[in-house]
DNA sequence: ATAATCCCTATTATTTCAATAGGATTAGTA
DNA sequence: TACTAATCCTATTGAAATAATAGGGATTAT
């Protein structure tokens, strides 16, 4: 499995999130705040392992948190401009196909001048973040893809 | 990690049996066998782990063995028409990016209906699936990849 | 003050991965 | 026939990653 429940739960708070900033129709960003209750709830998430997700959302700069009551978290930016490869990035770290493929890419394996299958890990590495980098929260909210 | 050693040494085997076969100059197909202490040594994989992944392509169909003393294994069919997408199907069984992906498919998830990341899971499945198809033993070994 | 919320560190249960172990079976060869 | 080198088969294990869980601390609106 390329992408565990960390990275699946991520990207449905990010999908709620703008879910619910766009149902608020006031002109105060601030009111946007979606508790991680909410969301726990709303996805069916431990909220405790949601904390720890949207921790690393948060240090990645795409959501950003209001502390204390009425508190919760929103989009730090919108939703056409987030992509599900940032959203990898952030939560799965990398999304190499083969553990080799970071070290060999930096030149740290020996044997890549002559391994035949690193071009082709290399390859397959691109067309995946091609694909996700291309993909954004609001198409998938808009059922664009 | 999408693929684990297994997927790699599944390949890096169908590729060091490829080579061989091509070192062989001689008419008899049965000469082309390849014993697997031999591949582990020259891929510097464990004999006995190498063993039971072997067993795998067997069963698959992708390599015939010859058994008792001086035999080994060969390729089933010619190294242009295997592709990397078979041997991964293989040895990895399914290469769902994420673990909900098969259930989903199938009908069995009850939110599949409304689920808004199912669509773009099963697209960059079928990116990835795109991908390895069209890569044979033979492009990797040419690295015509 | 209180309650609701985010924030932080540590621990644990489960599963998967990667390999190891120990043989049984088969076949070529002296 | 005995020997050897190979595949075949089942079970076990050690290590790592995953997916939570636990217990609080800090902050803020009311």
């Amino acid at each position: 499995m390329m992408i565990s429940t960390k990275g699946k739960y991520a990207l449905q708070t990010m999908i709620d999130l703008a879910q619910q900033a766009q149902m608020c129709a006031c002109e105060d960003t601030e009111c946007t705040c979606v508790s991680l209750k909410a969301i726990a709830e709303r996805q069916n998430i431990s909220l405790k392992y949601l904390e720890s997700i949207a921790a690393l959302l948060n240090r990645g700069g795409l959501i950003k948190s209001t502390r204390g009551k009425d508190g919760g978290y929103r989009l730090a930016k919108p939703a056409e401009e987030i992509t599900v490869a940032e959203v990898m990035a952030i939560t799965e770290g990398s999304l190499a196909p083969v553990s080799c493929l970071d070290t060999c890419s930096d030149g740290q394996c020996v044997h890549a001048d002559g391994c035949l299958t690193l071009p082709m890990w290399q390859k397959l590495d691109a067309v995946i973040d091609e694909f996700l980098s291309g993909v954004t929260i609001r198409d998938i909210l808009e059922r664009r893809i």
